[in-house]
DNA sequence: TTGCATACATTCGTGAAAGTATGTATATTA
DNA sequence: TAATATACATACTTTCACGAATGTATGCAA
């Protein structure tokens, strides 16, 4: 065998960053392999070497890959809250999403996870932090519109809040990632998430 | 050099346990070795293999010695709750005591950053569920004692409660762990804590 | 004081994974 | 259609941590 077309060897490059993404959640960053990978689409070590060249690179380009789809699907069936309780729903409809959608729990299982060295991919570290496990900045931002819109008090103490729903946020995600979770995932978003929001509402 | 006395050899294995945390804080599991444990004591691997005979029995030993030494901290300066409010300022203070002592914060900063293989330790997950970074039996069981004794709602959801306050605690703590947390954590595990409670107040 | 157990040091084998170099057949392009 | 770039396969080197084997000097007990 040799040389495909363009559009196969693309078939392939995707083919490699979904196993790589299941091999990840699978056995964690060190203990998957190149030919780990290779062998599950019947492929040979070159092959993946060529498509790309090295083990942090694979990684890096397997978050990137799914941040970007992820957020393609999220904008595509989440707007924007426009009140308050829409930035609840928001988030419990977020979470009910990423249940789901096979492939975005996965993503969120093998970032929250972290089974693997962050110390090193610092700049994915960045990414998680700014689109996937911890939405604050849009948490934060969305407070601040309702406190001018007056929907919220003027004297709430907003990035306190904010980092309350956020770390709210996260444990929900993480325990139901870790299968910790016995109780339901979107209803207890729900319960924490009202209840914060309802300490600041005027 | 050759044999120490008794003492001696305590004094090393405790320096092992030290500085094998140490490291795997630093560098995660895979990349921690038992050279690196035994230079920066200044010994050599065979004294390390030694006392742990191999490296998931090291690491096993870690976690089991700070897990102790963790929960005998916390029961002698942390009272079980006797109200409602005194729930709040147990995980507060629980909370302030983690962040302030350098070992048990390195601790969960191992246990919560998960750069190590959790699938391979299944055992240590349980007992990290258990005692350390999620103590959901606590507080569902506080929360139960406080549903007899009338202090909430007869109709309280217990679980989902419990559920929402252990997630606002572990993603709390994983946020401080992974120092995104601009907020001061004692005072947004006070407000969060305090919201959901008051939602199922009598 | 003798003899054994202990607490290390030293050395080496082994295997596995990362990465490289090269071969090769085919797509693409000029 | 020839030349070249591409998309792989194959075979190899390198690295490195685990762990085992062995050596050795000393503490301790009888």
């Amino acid at each position: 065998m040799a040389r495909r077309t363009k559009a196969e060897a693309e078939q392939t490059r995707q083919k490699i960053l979904k196993t790589a993404l299941d091999l990840f959640v699978e056995k964690g960053y060190e203990r998957a392999t190149f030919e780990d990978v290779a062998a599950r689409i019947k492929l040979t070590k070159g092959a993946v070497y060529w498509h790309f060249k090295s083990k942090p690179d694979l990684f890096t380009e397997v978050v990137a890959d799914m941040t970007a789809k992820h957020n393609v699907q999220i904008a595509r069936v989440l707007p924007d809250p426009v009140t308050l309780d829409g930035l609840v729903a928001h988030f419990v409809e977020r979470a009910r999403l990423i249940v789901e959608q096979p492939r975005s729990r996965k993503y969120f299982q093998m970032m929250l996870s972290q089974d693997w060295p962050a110390a090193k991919f610092i700049p994915i570290k960045r990414r998680l932090r700014e689109s996937g496990a911890g939405p604050f900045e849009l948490i934060e931002k969305t407070l601040r519109m309702f406190q001018e819109k007056g929907e919220i008090r003027k004297d709430a103490d907003i990035p306190m809040c904010a980092a309350a729903l956020g770390a709210m946020w996260l444990g929900a995600m993480k325990l139901q990632v870790d299968q910790c979770l016995d109780a339901d995932l979107a209803a207890s978003i729900n319960l924490g998430f009202t209840a914060i929001i309802n300490t600041i509402r005027t």
